[in-house]
DNA sequence: GTGTTTGCAAAGTGTTTGCAATTTA
DNA sequence: TAAATTGCAAACACTTTGCAAACAC
């Protein structure tokens, strides 16, 4: 705790995943990260930068959503063909998907669990498991 | 088993679901469900009716792949965003997904469950459970 | 004949890319 | 100032749509 601390949270996240905290980054981090958890677009993401003043190209959120992923701050979900989400919570869970409104949910924390995984085919590993849960109304 | 019985299983499976039997559909019928279970997009499916010289449209392609789907002959599978798979297994299963050639396999029967089913958020039904398993090498 | 289906080409959606200008260290 | 990052606009992949021509019954 000194006194001569000028990063926050953001920043520290940033330089620990090797990626040097642009103005862009630190504030897509903050809004990414600072909010509990999320599932996000990019475009829903470049839409609250743009209302929260933060001049970013959607260019940019899209790469910057995959550094993140690649820096595994985020996990990226298919829940729908047609768009990605992007996840912060990076523990082992899985989801609801609102069909109705395109919307993420986590499932609360081992409510549910895959059993009798089945051995990957020969020459591959099992590298995720993803479980949708698609919710009609 | 009269002798004057001129339809084939294809034809069978159109008129049951109440679409018109057409060339187009036939054909696109023939190529999915006489090759046992398939996972196929609709480009690919596409291009194998080009090369079988069966001259039919992209559009057309896309549009039979969704009357199949609503007539309950095919599933959708989500696996992958950017393109959806159509699935000629109607039946409860789940999938592994090839991340390197983004292909879709069925994973063994019932050699997989899911437990702990939890409730869906007031409002909601579960209309589907999906479980990809994604594979890398 | 009448309503359905098809094919084309255009438009739409979400995403990626090339590259010059800007920013960071 | 050297390397990394950004923004723009164009390109992309996949999918949907509008509408005139062709087809099924």
């Amino acid at each position: 705790m000194t006194s001569t601390r000028h990063f926050s949270l953001a920043m520290d996240r940033l330089r620990n995943a090797g990626l040097r905290p642009t103005r862009q980054r630190l504030a897509l981090a903050k809004l990414l990260f600072e909010a509990g958890d999320r599932h996000i677009t990019a475009e829903q993401l470049h839409s609250e930068a743009l209302q929260a003043n933060i001049r970013v190209s959607l260019a940019t959120v899209y790469n910057t959503l995959h550094q993140f992923t690649e820096a595994g701050l985020l996990r990226e979900i298919v829940a729908d063909s047609g768009r990605s989400y992007f996840d912060t919570n990076t523990s082992d869970h899985h989801h609801f998907y609102f069909e109705k409104n395109g919307m993420l949910m986590d499932i609360p924390n081992h409510e549910m669990v895959v059993n009798g995984l089945p051995n990957p085919p020969a020459g591959t590993r099992i590298a995720r498991i993803e479980v949708v849960v698609r919710l009609a109304e």
